[in-house]
DNA sequence: ATGCTGACAGGGT
DNA sequence: TACCCTGCCAGCA
C-alpha cells in the first residue's frame, strides 16, 4: 500500500484515470502510466491494481468501484497472478493482503476473463493456456484523458 | 544497509 | 521470433 503523499496521489490518479475505461473495453498498464503523464511507470500501475481494496474494506477506491478487469499488459494478455500456496500470501511484494482479494489472488485472473466477459469483452485462450483480449477490437488508447486537454482553464 | 522480488514495457541483439 | 537488459520503486529478508 501507497504509503507517502506521493505514492498516495499516484495511486489515486491510477485509479481515477482507470475509471474513465468504458465498458466493454479494455487498455493497457503502460498506457494508463502514459496518460497520467509517467511512461516509465507501467509496473507501478500494475501495482496499484494489485493492492486495490476490497469493497468492505470501506475506501472509496476498491474492485467494485475501479474497473479493475479491463486494464490487461501490452500484449494483449491477462497478465499471471504469481501465488505460493504456502506462504498464503499473495506472492512476494512486500504486501501481504488476503488470498480472497477480489482483484488479486489465486483465481483473479480467471474472474478477471469472467468479468470482461460480462461486459462483452471476448477472450480467448491459447494453447498455453494464456488468456487473450484482441485490442484492435476492443482496446481504448486515447491520447489524453478526457478531463485534460480540451477543458483547460486559462 | 543491501539485495531482490515483481498484475510492465520498450529497445537491443 | 525470442530472449535479455534496463528503468521503475515499495517493502521484505
Amino acid at each position: 500500500m501507497p504509503r507517502s503523499e506521493e505514492a498516495e496521489w499516484w495511486a489515486n490518479a491510477v485509479y481515477e484515470a482507470i475509471q474513465e475505461v468504458p465498458r466493454g473495453k479494455v487498455t493497457s498498464y503502460g498506457h494508463i502510466a502514459r496518460l497520467l503523464g509517467e511512461p516509465q511507470r507501467p509496473r507501478q500501475v500494475g501495482i496499484c491494481l494489485k493492492v486495490l481494496a476490497s469493497p468492505e474494506s470501506g475506501s472509496h477506491f476498491n474492485s467494485s468501484t475501479v474497473p479493475w478487469q479491463r486494464v490487461i499488459n501490452s500484449k494483449g494478455m491477462i497478465s499471471h497472478r504469481p501465488y505460493d500456496p504456502d506462504l498464503k500470501r499473495t506472492f512476494v511484494y512486500g504486501c501481504v493482503f488476503p488470498a480472497d482479494n477480489y482483484s488479486s489472488g489465486p483465481g483473479s485472473a480467471k474472474r478477471q476473463a469472467e468479468a470482461l466477459a460480462q461486459e462483452g469483452v471476448e477472450v480467448t485462450t491459447d494453447s498455453m493456456g494464456e488468456m487473450y483480449v484482441d485490442f484492435s477490437r476492443y482496446g481504448w488508447f486515447p491520447s489524453e484523458l478526457p478531463s485534460e486537454g480540451t477543458d483547460e482553464q486559462p
